[in-house]
RNA sequence: CCCGCCUUAGCUCAAUUUGGCAGAGCAUCGGACUGUAGAUCCGAGGGUUGCUGGUUCAAAUCCGGCAGGCGGGACCA
């Protein structure tokens, strides 16, 4: 694979890529490593998935992958207490693992170095460059919600731009929620003498309820690891209007989970309604938009194949 | 350290004045209506009233203690 055509893979479903420039130096200079902080979460679903994908994409181009299970974040963000968090560690990473990732994906906790005494100096010295406006900013969309609001929620965003430094990032990969602590990053790790990452934002997947994001707190979430009858139920109660392609949780799936994997999808129709159809991701949006196709024609299609695609994950669960 | 106010359903809050079956909105779940969901109707579930001790026939309500939150005061070589 070329390096541009690298670029073209990892640039695939994204938003932003900041910088696209920097990128291409990261790629040929070579030795390149990713990295993802997730929280550990009591189910992992398909918002996690998106970034898994992108990581998969990332290892495909030659990048060492790094997925911190950021345990201690997740405290910080009141969560829950270590230990609690740790245990729900361990099945996120089997997830992951389950996704798809490549043997050499390294998994590392957070509480493991981000206690150290060279990791706590760097994060007090970045708390002499932040704003405290500036650090609750970039928890916005992060934080759990709550009137009392925690000094922890400030530390947060400074132990995660410590981690990409300490973790030798040379990308940074989160959903768009992470912008503003990845942009904190590339301002304030040049001014203590270090490179910042590039970072690459994907867009957050609509829960299935239609609200902004997937989340585990709010059920509105299709697990990785879903059985198909959920599966088959949490599609058919999703929010879908007809006509409505923009922030349509049922066409997103379809998008960021089927199309990457086959050119067309089959839509099983009955006769009275006009009968099969096979789209491209083009027609899909075109003719969903025009009102040809009926809502639960495309939710009964998107879960049939949903269904088929995370089926390794389930099967990786059945023998590990 | 001192003073005041607050803590009730998943969430936001009523009911405290005058002790008398703890309610509403939103959310959740179910039904109706749509060839999906939502919206809209109709219905249901949901509670250790922060914890604790007391007064009382009876306490969310009154009294004491504790915890947490918010605001103020004091201290400031």
């Amino acid at each position: 694979m070329d390096t541009d055509s690298k670029i073209d893979l990892i640039k695939k479903g994204t938003l932003e890529v900041i910088t696209e420039e920097e990128l291409k130096e990261k790629i040929e200079k070579g030795n390149t490593t990713a990295y993802i902080g997730y929280e550990p979460s009591g189910r992992v679903h398909l918002g996690h998935a998106i970034t898994v994908q992108k990581m998969i994409d990332l290892q495909k181009t030659g990048f060492k992958v790094k997925i911190l299970l950021a345990d201690l974040h997740a405290y910080l963000n009141g969560k829950g207490s270590l230990e609690e968090i740790r245990k729900i560690s361990e099945y996120n990473i089997k997830c992951f693992k389950a996704l798809g990732l490549s043997e050499d994906t390294e998994f590392i906790l957070g509480s493991e170095f981000q206690r150290g005494q060279e990791h706590v100096n760097m994060v007090y010295e970045l708390a002499t460059l932040t704003t405290l406006t500036r650090a609750k900013r970039s928890m916005a969309q992060i934080i759990r919600e709550s009137k009392e609001h925690k000094v922890a929620e400030v530390i947060y965003p400074l132990l995660q731009v410590v981690d990409m430094h300490v973790l030798n990032a040379d990308v940074a990969v989160g959903g768009m929620e992470q912008r503003k602590i990845h942009m904190l990053a590339r301002e304030n790790l040049p001014k203590m003498g270090f490179t910042a990452p590039v970072c690459i934002h994907t867009p957050l997947l609509h829960g299935t309820d239609g609200s902004d994001k997937m989340s585990s707190s709010k059920n509105n979430f299709i697990a990785v690891d879903d059985e198909p009858e959920v599966i088959k139920e949490k599609i058919q109660k999703s929010f879908c209007p007809q006509g409505q392609v923009k922030d349509n949780p049922v066409i997103e799936i379809a998008e960021h989970f089927i199309f990457p994997r086959m050119e067309t999808i089959l839509i099983e129709r009955p006769a009275k309604f006009g009968g099969n159809l096979e789209l491209t991701h083009d027609e899909l949006v075109k003719i969903y938009d025009k009102e040809e196709l009926h809502p639960l024609d495309l939710k009964n299609a998107v879960s049939k194949h949903l269904i088929e695609v995370l089926e390794p994950v389930r099967e990786y669960f059945k023998s590990n």
